[in-house]
DNA sequence: TGGAATGAAAT
DNA sequence: ATTTCATTCCA
């Protein structure tokens, strides 16, 4: 649609412009169709370039047969055919030539000037031979040699014709240049533009007309498959994959500088690497369900690959031969961005021919300022021309709907009017930026505009403009990535101490500032009593301790006043001082601030869209604006990426709730979910089992604590002798902990039956109801039952929970713990086989009989107890699928925590630790597919809050009253209703 | 974002 | 010796 529109007003000042510049004959050229078409002219079209150019019909010197690849139909045509036939030319005479693939030796593609790279890279061992007969200087030289045979038809024949040329390289210059230094590659970009428009005078000073010429501006070659591929295999990639943005923006800088001052013909750049940017951003947007203010991202995205290429190499080993090299091509040749490695599809590249018709219909030239100055003895009857437009009528249909004139007059002119004497700049700006200001977006707006304006300036386009190119100096990266999580350093015992006296300070002197609150606790410090601070010391150490223990490779590093280096961007320092630009999670882009690539050439901004903040995978680099701009929010940890901290992956699930650590933000306060004093568990140390995904059982086994100090564990969290303020017991620890974060990991402990027979995926489902209000618990769970009853696609079964430790004494032994676990892996191949049994029952309304055959009511447990297990309900009725549910009325989680409350701990471990290493033991035990978790508030409390939905975590929370008089909400309940028959049925297509 | 306290750990 | 950063949250 946009692209359409673009079109009108690209039409439309065509003809302004023929009017305004180009003399009467030549109005003919590209006039309309129809009358060229009986005039019987020929167009033709003469191409220059490399693969991405070369039709694969040779008019001279054509490449060895055997270099000739056909061409496979599914790849489609390359722009310069788009742009024959649109602008209904007769022929093309193709030049271009792609890179010859079959020599033994590597061989180098079609460049500018061969000599240039025989000459930077003869020091080095050249390990590439480069066929010269391929290069620009060389295509031109065909030409001219076979124009010269043209000449012998008689001129007046040729009299009326028109020549376009398009002239498109930079793909292997680049990537040849890139292994150079830079200063020499920048030497080396500067002599290939050079050389380029030096054969574009050559071409010009044999043509009788002016030249029209299209150049395109080269595309960011860090996308090529060709270079992504090399992401693993490249030590430095990313150091290469930054350089070569900057030598691609380079080249494109040069060669709009030289264009624009080129005075031999007209140029026409299109951007191919503004239009396929869109296309990605069209698809990312889109795949997203986000769009921008443009609408963009509404409909289908052209491209549904962007970085797979249709073809792909895949290497088989097999016993016969050894290298077998095997191309896969893609079912969908057009939904792919690239081709192959090099290539650009067919799409693509239509994309760009339909722009370079735009530009030409449309004269917009780059260098049409240039071109007006320079013909400045001409350039008189400019005010004529104007006069006679204003006087003329129309002579030709398409007159008509011109306004008049570069110096158009008012009256009718729209903005096509002011279009051609726009920069490209200027008018790229013109069309991206938005008339309706949607509020929303304002804020975004603002910030990308200063980003435009930097992009403008480096651009500068506009041909008087001074142009900036990129200094040879490097200029400022910075990643985009989300940065590592940040490693707090451990908390002294003083901070311990204000941590956990600070609620209770701040309760008596009500309204005191902090700092304040700060004076009064640092006195009540000194206040205390030599053993209360040894106390807390000791506490100290234990964090420390702990802290050496999670983060073995921690090492403080505080920002030094004056001295760089150290990043606010990674306080941790990680890696990043020996590896500046590699980024591990977006396959090592870095991006240049503040004028990212991605904020394209043209200076369109990629919008960013309202809300990213996570999830953002490699395709991300493309929208990177929105890191950079979204720095404030908050930002997504540990999902991906392998962390160079050692062990953080499993312990950040419990703790990614709880601590928020935003290395960006010293986003000072830290959400804790719970109670005032948890001091001790801020960041809890995991048992080992869970440091590792499959740890070997004597890791397992081995203590937490930090034996290696010979620091006899202080039993902090449970000796209530310690003091008053050695708080709570494991129970109050446990309980405080967010239990999203204990099912989580209870989720990683036993996930849910994975479905792995014929059939399985109609299995049914097993679904815990946890939550400390037992009666709630109780409620919610008959009602499901009822619930599921009354759907009559379900045969819901009620399950007794997991005994819970004997309520009369204090502490539960061990033993009993592991009997309860070992009853339990008895119990869990029960639960799977009841809901696998997928043959339907006999009928679901009768399922009052449910108590037979479901081992749920055995008051001891023995594991022995299945002689009549869900099997014997099968009936030769499969019509519907009535899926056999569990109801576990609590489950793994209540009894972990029960257990572990009860059971003392007499190690190292931490309350949360222990609890950990419980839960763990019921590994090899089926999971729930689904819990829901009954959160209890006080009467005073704010009011209820609606049920949420956590499918990461698998868990339903559900609000309700504490006590006797709680009732769950009908509207909660049918939505608890809803979620659980989705879920069920979700399962078998997610698995 | 500074500020108020203290202490650990860095240069 | 000096500086930073752990904690907290308001102005």
């Amino acid at each position: 649609m946009r692209f359409i529109s673009r079109l009108h007003a690209c039409a439309a000042a065509s003809v302004l412009m023929i009017v305004c510049f180009t003399w009467r004959s030549h109005s003919a050229y590209f006039e309309n169709t129809a009358r060229a078409a009986w005039r019987g002219n020929t167009r033709r079209v003469v191409v220059f370039g490399n693969d991405w150019s070369d039709t694969g019909s040779y008019r001279v010197a054509p490449p060895t047969r055997a270099a000739i690849v056909p061409r496979d139909p599914d790849r489609g045509q390359v722009w310069v055919e788009t742009l024959c036939r649109e602008l209904m030319c007769n022929t093309i005479d193709n030049f271009a030539r792609s890179k010859q693939s079959n020599a033994e030796a590597a061989t180098v593609g079609a460049l500018v000037d061969s000599t240039i790279w025989a000459q930077v890279t003869a020091e080095k061992s050249n390990n590439g031979t480069l066929n010269s007969s391929s290069d620009f200087k060389t295509q031109v030289g065909n030409y001219l040699a076979y124009d010269k045979e043209r000449e012998q038809i008689p001129q007046r024949l040729r009299r009326d014709d028109w020549t376009l040329f398009t002239l498109f390289f930079g793909l292997w210059d680049l990537l040849e240049y890139l292994t150079l230094e830079k200063e020499f590659a920048m030497r080396a970009i500067d002599k290939s533009i050079e050389e380029l428009f030096r054969g574009l005078d050559t071409l010009a000073a044999h043509v009788t007309t002016p030249v029209k010429v299209v150049i395109p501006k080269m595309v960011d070659v860090t996308y090529l498959p060709l270079f992504q591929a090399k992401k693993n295999a490249m030590a430095d990639f990313a150091e290469n994959q930054h350089r070569l943005v900057f030598l691609w923006k380079y080249w494109n800088t040069v060669l709009l500088q030289s264009a624009t001052v080129w005075t031999n013909g007209t140029i026409y750049m299109p951007d191919p690497h503004r239009l396929i940017m869109e296309q990605v951003r069209a698809k990312q947007l889109h795949s997203r369900h986000i769009s921008d203010a443009l609408g963009v991202g509404l409909q289908e995205p052209l491209f549904d690959y962007i970085e797979q290429p249709c073809l792909r190499l895949k290497h088989i080993t097999s016993a016969t031969d050894l290298h077998a090299a095997v191309v896969e091509k893609c079912s969908a040749p057009a939904q792919h961005l690239f081709w192959d490695d090099i290539q650009l599809s067919g799409p693509a590249h239509q994309l760009i021919g339909r722009d370079a018709v735009g530009l030409v219909r449309a004269n917009q030239a780059v260098n049409i300022e240039r071109l007006m100055q320079g013909t400045g003895t001409n350039e008189k009857p400019q005010g004529k021309e104007e006069e006679k437009v204003g006087d003329n009528t129309p002579t030709s249909p398409m007159d008509d709907a011109m306004p008049s004139g570069g110096l158009c007059k008012s009256t009718r002119a729209q903005e096509p009017c002011a279009a051609p004497t726009l920069s490209p700049v200027e008018r790229t700006k013109q069309e991206e930026m938005p008339s309706p200001a949607s509020t929303s977006l304002q804020n975004n707006r603002k910030r990308l505009s200063t980003v435009v304006e930097v992009v403008q300036r480096e651009n500068s386009a506009s041909p008087s403009d001074d142009m900036s190119l990129p200094s040879a100096s490097s200029p400022d990266f910075c990643c985009l990535c989300q940065p590592e999580p940040k490693i707090p350093r451990p908390r002294n015992a003083f901070i311990l101490y204000r941590q956990h006296h600070q609620q209770s300070i701040i309760a008596r002197n009500a309204g005191l500032n902090n700092p304040e609150i700060s004076k009064i606790i640092g006195e009540q410090w000194k206040a205390e009593g030599a053993e209360a601070k040894k106390n807390w010391q000791d506490l100290a150490q234990e964090e420390k301790a702990r802290h050496q223990e999670q983060y073995p490779d921690y090492r403080y590093q505080p920002r030094r006043a004056g001295k760089a280096g150290s990043s606010p961007l990674n306080p941790t320092g990680q890696h990043t001082t020996v590896d500046k630009y590699r980024c591990h999670k977006c396959g090592g882009r870095s991006i240049k601030t503040p004028t990212s690539p991605f904020v394209d050439s043209a200076g369109t901004p990629n919008l960013p869209p309202p809300n990213f903040s996570e999830g953002l995978m490699p395709t991300t680099r493309y929208l990177p604006m929105t890191s950079v701009l979204n720095l404030e929010s908050p930002v997504h940890r540990h999902t991906h990426g392998p962390s160079s901290l050692s062990n953080i992956q499993v312990s950040s699930a419990l703790r990614e709730d709880a601590t928020m650590y935003s290395p960006l933000t010293p986003n000072k306060k830290r959400r804790f979910e719970y109670g005032p004093p948890q001091y001790a568990q801020r960041r809890d140390s995991l048992p080992p089992i869970m440091i590792r995904h499959s740890p070997p059982n004597s890791v397992t086994m081995q203590p937490l604590g930090t034996p290696r100090d010979g620091r006899k564990p202080s039993a902090m969290e449970l000796s209530p002798a310690t003091n008053s303020s050695s708080p709570r017991t494991v129970e109050e620890v446990l309980n405080a902990f967010p239990y999203p974060n204990k099912i989580k990991l209870l989720g990683r402990i036993t996930p849910p039956y994975k479905a792995s027979g014929p059939g399985s995926q109609n299995r049914g489902a097993i679904i815990a109801v946890e939550g400390d209000d037992i009666a709630a618990v109780k409620d919610l769970s008959n009602w499901l039952h009822e619930y599921l009853i009354k759907q009559k696609e379900f045969k819901p079964r009620m399950a007794e929970p997991p005994k819970a430790p004997k309520d009369d004494d204090k502490d539960a032994t061990f033993e009993d713990y592991l009997n309860l676990i070992k009853v339990w892996h008895g119990k869990s191949k029960e639960m799977i086989k009841y809901i696998t049994s997928s043959a339907s029952p006999s009928s679901p309304s009768t399922s009052h009989t449910s108590d037979k055959d479901f081992p749920d009511k055995d008051s001891n447990e023995n594991s022995n107890d299945s002689r009549s297990s869900a099997t014997s309900a099968a009936s030769p009725t499969p019509a519907v699928h009535i899926k056999p549910v569990i109801i576990l009325p609590t489950f793994q989680l209540q009894a972990s925590v029960a257990y572990a409350s009860r059971i003392p701990i007499q190690d190292a471990y931490s309350a949360t630790d222990h609890w950990q290493w419980m839960a763990t033991l019921w590994r090899g035990t089926v999971g729930p597919d689904l819990t829901l978790c009954v959160k209890s508030y006080e009467k005073g409390e704010v009011g209820s809050v609606k049920p949420e939905m956590d499918d990461v975590v698998r868990c339903l929370t559900v609000f309700r009253e504490r006590g006797a008089q709680g009732k769950f909400a009908d509207a909660d309940l049918r939505r608890v209703g809803f979620e659980v028959r989705e879920w069920i049925e979700g399962m078998g297509k997610s698995a």
